[in-house]
DNA sequence: AACGTGTTCAACCGCTTGGTG
DNA sequence: TCACCAAGCGGTTGAACACGT
């Protein structure tokens, strides 16, 4: 029992398009704009499923795709989102005007890649590659070169321009040290690794204007839909609701969280009293209760 | 010129996600 | 709650092209 096919595949073309194609899926679209893809190929006349339809509008035909080579502003920016997202390529496309997933994920694959490399870094962990070619890992560390470790698991939620988005730490990092413990368990990583991360963190979004907000997956629902203003992301003020994080600890009373213990990020030396970044970091993040999960 | 090898990138495939009834 | 469907995403493939011998 597998899904149906998208299409009826024994009347439809497959392979390279055709100028008449593409001339046809343009004209289409132009009168009616994206509509539902899977009627498009009957009602703009193309032998062709919805799904290679959307592909080659979106990856080659749109009118304000930035055709030519990569600039190296796009090749370090690039560089900076896949450090900080993965292989999220069209979240990666979404900070790229012009580009699209398909074409960024091509040229990762194709150039930045052998870049990285070149440089000795490791192009999916962007840490340091020893003379083996196999990535230096001190210790039990977080993914990506941030060096912090990750405790329960929690998918982040970034917000980009208003787009929401869910990071799963543990399926873009596989190799990372997953904790079952939470806040005030005691485990122990490196001191001041939550302030490497919030620093590294704060430097990327600084570099690169990510516009980049850490929420709680536990809080996801609201984010999915939220269209907050990047000001809105940024905004350091109270926020309304049972959970509020501002720019220096509160503790995780009075209803209050620590977002660095429930991101589950394992702090050195943590206690009752919260983690080190809890106690003496000030706290790096601001978050805003963004409201319950939908489930 | 002919051939082999490497590179590029458009397109496909299968899976996941989100919406809806 | 569940099943179904459409859209979206990321990994992979393979034809076309570039380059070296």
């Amino acid at each position: 029992m597998g899904r149906s096919p998208c299409c009826e595949k024994a009347h439809t073309n497959k392979g390279a398009w055709t100028k008449d194609e593409d001339q046809r899926l343009i004209d289409y679209i132009r009168l009616h704009g994206e509509g539902c893809w899977r009627s498009l190929p009957k009602a703009a006349g193309l032998l062709r499923c919805g799904k290679s339809c959307r592909l080659r509008w979106i990856n080659y035909l749109r009118p304000d795709l930035k055709r030519g080579n990569f600039t190296q502003e796009e090749d370090e920016l690039i560089i900076k989102l896949h450090s900080l997202l993965g292989n999220k390529w069209s979240l990666i496309a979404g900070r790229l005007p012009g580009r699209t997933d398909n074409e960024i994920k091509n040229y990762w694959n194709t150039h930045i890649k052998r870049k990285l490399i070149s440089r000795g870094l490791d192009p999916q962990t962007h840490r340091p590659l020893n003379s083996n070619g196999n990535t230096v890992v001190s210790g039990d560390k977080a993914p990506e070169n941030l060096g912090f470790t990750v405790v329960n698991n929690p998918p982040l939620i970034t917000q980009f321009g208003g787009i929401s988005q869910t990071i799963d730490f543990k399926k873009n990092h596989p190799d990372a040290k997953v904790k079952s413990d939470s806040c005030n368990s005691g485990t122990t990583t490196d001191d001041g690794q939550m302030g490497r991360l919030s620093g590294q963190l704060h430097k990327a979004q600084d570099d690169i204007n990510l516009e980049l907000s850490i929420g709680l997956s536990q809080f996801q629902g609201e984010a999915r839909s939220s269209t907050a203003s990047s000001a809105e992301s940024r905004d350091v003020g109270p926020r309304p609701g049972p959970f509020e994080v501002k720019k220096g600890h509160e503790g995780g009373q009075n209803g209050k969280v620590c977002l660095c213990c429930q991101l589950g990020f394992e702090i050195n030396g943590q206690g009752q009293g919260g983690c080190s970044n809890c106690q003496t970091k000030g706290g790096y993040f601001y978050s805003r209760y963004i409201g319950p999960l939908g489930s």
